[in-house]
Formats: structure tokens, sequence, C-alpha cells
DNA sequence: GATAACGAGG
DNA sequence: CCTCGTTATC
């Protein structure tokens, strides 16, 4: 028997709108701890992983470990009828392979439960190795996904170089080249607003854009997007959920020679 | 001659906006007690009812019953010409085959006169008998928008079932079911906002979302929608229109045959 | 033409 | 948070 009560229930509604691009199904762990996801993108380069713990849910009950597959996009359809302050409820019973969605209105007024079948899902669960990075990057999560955009329209790579003064976001492209420079920056009103820097030694990689603009329709989570780099490490993209866990994204980067034959 | 005077302007281009998509020609009739229209959808699925007493213009005057046969969207092309807070008046000189909408704004400093020319369209003039209703349920409009709009993406039919503790909206597609429960409540701040069900009986009908959707492109006329229903009777949608009449829509539910065998 | 996504305003 | 008006895209 599982039952998550969880109050934000925009909350799950943008976890799903930051995913849903990137994966088409994939399976949801709930354990006594909390409720995660791993998966890989379409094409198996990148790879998603979300994390909402325990506590943050008003009630969290997930009896045994339980595994639930399904289509993103149909959960996506789902949430979507659900209100920005609706309250959202996950149950699944056991014996059973379906998950309903349960809505309330704030009011109570309405009450709305959509069921969906599961699937069964092959999924190599990864264990992701925790790494010391050569540098990470905090910056306004806007600020990221403007540049990734803008710099789309120039070229398809984007090279980050980092180093203790900024970092650096460089495209080429047919008509002409790029570079955003992004200077370390602490001094603003609120500290969401801030660039900061740890940096261990300078580092310089390419991604390709287009992994990276799917990331960032995860901006709606947070004000603040960190960017954790090493040299030969897929990059890690993390926007922090408020009091609940993560959304992170992996990428590997490009080496150089499939920088030259793409 | 014919000359109809309405100062809120924007209530016609709300009109036109909410049944054009519904209906392509139709025969708009003048009397001395007001303007009214009535005709089918293009699929002879569902039925529009429109009705502008004469009461609710600042001048009215119809010497003789008239049909005005048009074109709504190229009546809508017009009124889309005239802004939000002009004047509108509606100009037939007997003798010709022509309509003139006048468009006055606010300050006068701008008069624009459109005239288009009249069609020959048959209509076979409805009677539409004044039925009592099973169940009648009043509601705020965008809500009910939000309702049908949700469900159409799980969905193509509706089951609207009524009784006296609320209205249930419910549907079934590839991807799993959905419910909507709208619990009777007349304890909300404003009148407006209330949901409040009349009920003969307990009443469970079947529609197409398609047309429900198109209905509610009324929205804007009225805050509230009232849905009235009986076994084997055409559901009316109806928006009244403060001071002046109503949009009414008429569909009749689907016979459960047809939902086994669409 | 219609819907979706975005940004501004109430 | 919702509504509107605009734009972009299919």
């Amino acid at each position: 028997m599982l039952e998550l009560r969880l109050v934000q229930g925009s909350l799950l509604k943008k976890v799903l709108e930051s995913i849903k691009e990137l994966v088409t199904d994939a399976n949801f762990d709930c354990s006594a701890t909390g409720f995660s996801l791993q998966a890989m993108d379409s094409s198996h380069v990148a790879l998603v992983a979300l994390l909402l713990r325990a506590e943050g849910f008003e009630h969290y009950r997930c009896d045994r470990n339980l595994s639930m597959g399904m289509n993103l996009n149909n959960v996506s359809k789902m949430l979507r009828c659900a209100g920005n302050d609706d309250i959202i409820t996950i149950k699944a019973d056991d014996g059973t392979d379906t998950v309903t969605f349960m809505f309330e209105s704030p009011n109570q007024d309405k009450i709305a439960d959509f069921e969906m079948k599961l699937m069964d899902i092959d999924s190599e669960h990864l264990g992701i190795p925790d790494a010391e990075y050569q540098a990470i990057v905090r910056m306004p999560s806007a600020e990221f996904a403007r540049i990734c955009k803008d710099l789309s329209s120039i070229g398809d790579t984007v090279i980050i170089s980092v180093t203790k003064e900024g970092v650096k976001f460089s495209t080429a492209g047919d008509i002409g080249t790029a570079n955003i420079v992004c200077r370390q920056n602490k001094t603003v009103d609120k500290p969401e607003q801030a660039t900061i820097i740890e940096m261990q030694e300078p580092v310089s990689l390419t991604f390709a854009l287009r992994y990276l603009n799917s990331f960032t329709k995860a901006t709606p989570l947070s004000e603040t997007v960190t960017i954790s780099l090493s040299s030969e490490l897929p990059v890690v993209v993390e926007y922090k959920i408020a009091e609940m866990g993560y959304v992170r994204f992996y990428l590997a980067p490009k080496i150089e020679d499939e920088e030259m034959n793409p």
C-alpha cells in the first residue's frame, strides 16, 4: 500500500514538465525514505535523477519498496488536470497494476481521481558515484536557461570553461561565434541572484546544447542551478526542490575528436 | 428599416466568438421583441440558440420581422474590427440585401461602418419545447470549461452524473480513467462561485467532449453556466447574457450502443 | 485556424 | 493565482 500526499501539488506538475521531454517511460521507485526516479533519455545520452524525500510529503506511507513503470507523457497529461494549488495524492494498492492520482481543490469542493495502468519497464539502476568535481558553478537558473537558448541559435555545442574569475560559455556555428562570460558575483541583493564558483582547478568541457536546453525545462523548480564539472566526467546540472530533494541531469562531455567529425 | 444600437459592443463580439466555431451560416431573426438566432452546427449534431431582447439595446427599431442570413465567420471578422468599448449599431434598410455594422469609439473620434451582403439560408426553425429537467446544475462557467478541457485530454466522451450531493464528470481513454466530482456548495463569498444542484431525480448521461468544448467558448459571456439534464433529452448548456438574454447550446446524449461501437 | 507557450497585469 | 494579450508553431 502506497499513499503519498503532497500539499504543494504544483511541485509535482513542474517535475513532470521538466523531465517528460527527455524521458518517455520510467520507473518511479518508492521506498520508506522517498520517491525517486532514474532514467536515461530516449537516445541514451543523458540521465535524469529525481528525488523527493518522504519528509517533504504531508503523509508518506510506503509499506514496501515499489517500482511503478509509467509513461511520463501520460502522467503529465493527468497532472495537467490538477490545479496549481491542488493537493495531490498518489495511491497504489497492493496487488493492483494501477496507480491513482487524486487532486483536491484547496476548498475541497472539487475532488478528481485519475487512474492509470502501470507498465513493465526494464531499467538498469545505475549507481552514480559521488565524485569530487574540479569546478562547481552556482548561478540563477533563468540566466543559465537564457544562455543555453541564446547560444543554440548560433551553434550546436557549447564549451563551458571555468576559471576563478568566472564561467565562459562559447559556441561557434556557420554564422559566427559567441562567448558569454559570467563573472563570479556574491554581492547581490538576494542570494539566489549570485553567481558563485567553487574551483579546484580550471576546467573546460564541451556539451551538446540540445540536451542542456532540455535540462532547463526544470527552471521553474528552482531559482538557482548548480553545474558540476570535471574532465572526463558527465556534467551534473542540478535543480534543488525546496525542502524535498532535487532533479539532476547528467550529460557526458563531447571529446574533441567528436567535435571535429560530428 | 432596422436599427439596433448596443452600447456594450463587446457583448456582440463575444457572442460571435462563442458560436462561430460551431455554426458557419445562420439567419439572424429580428422582430419587435428582440434579435435572435437558431442554428444547427455544421455536422447537425448540436443546436445553438441566441436571444438578445429588445430591452437590452439603447435603441431598438424593427419595423417588420426580418431574417438576415449571414456567414458567421464574416460577421466575426467585421466585429473584430470594433474596439471592446465601441458602441455597435446594426442597420438594414428595407429593400436592400445588405446589413451595416457601425462602430463608434467611446469618444466619438472614430466611426467605422462595415457593410456586408446578406445570403439566403434555408433554415427549419425548430420549436424547442420547454421541458422539465430531471436535474439542473449551476456552476462557475470557468470551472465547467476547465473540466471539459481536462477530461478531453483523457477521453472523447464524458458521463455527467448528478446526485443531490454533487455532479460527477467521468471519462475513460487509452491512458486511463478520470472522475471529477464537484460538490454542491452554496456557501461561497460570491454567488457566482456557487455550485447549485436542483434535482428531481438522479440522472447520468454521456456526451461528446468535442461539442462541450465548443460550447465553453461562450465562457466570457457569463461567470455562470447552467446545465439542464434529462434522460433522452438533449442537454442544455446556457450562458446568460446580463440584462439581455442568453446563448443556449443543445446536444443530444450518446446512447449506450453508440458508446460501445463508436 | 487553433493550440501552446510566454510575459504582463490585476 | 488567474486572466489577458501576444507570439510561435503546427
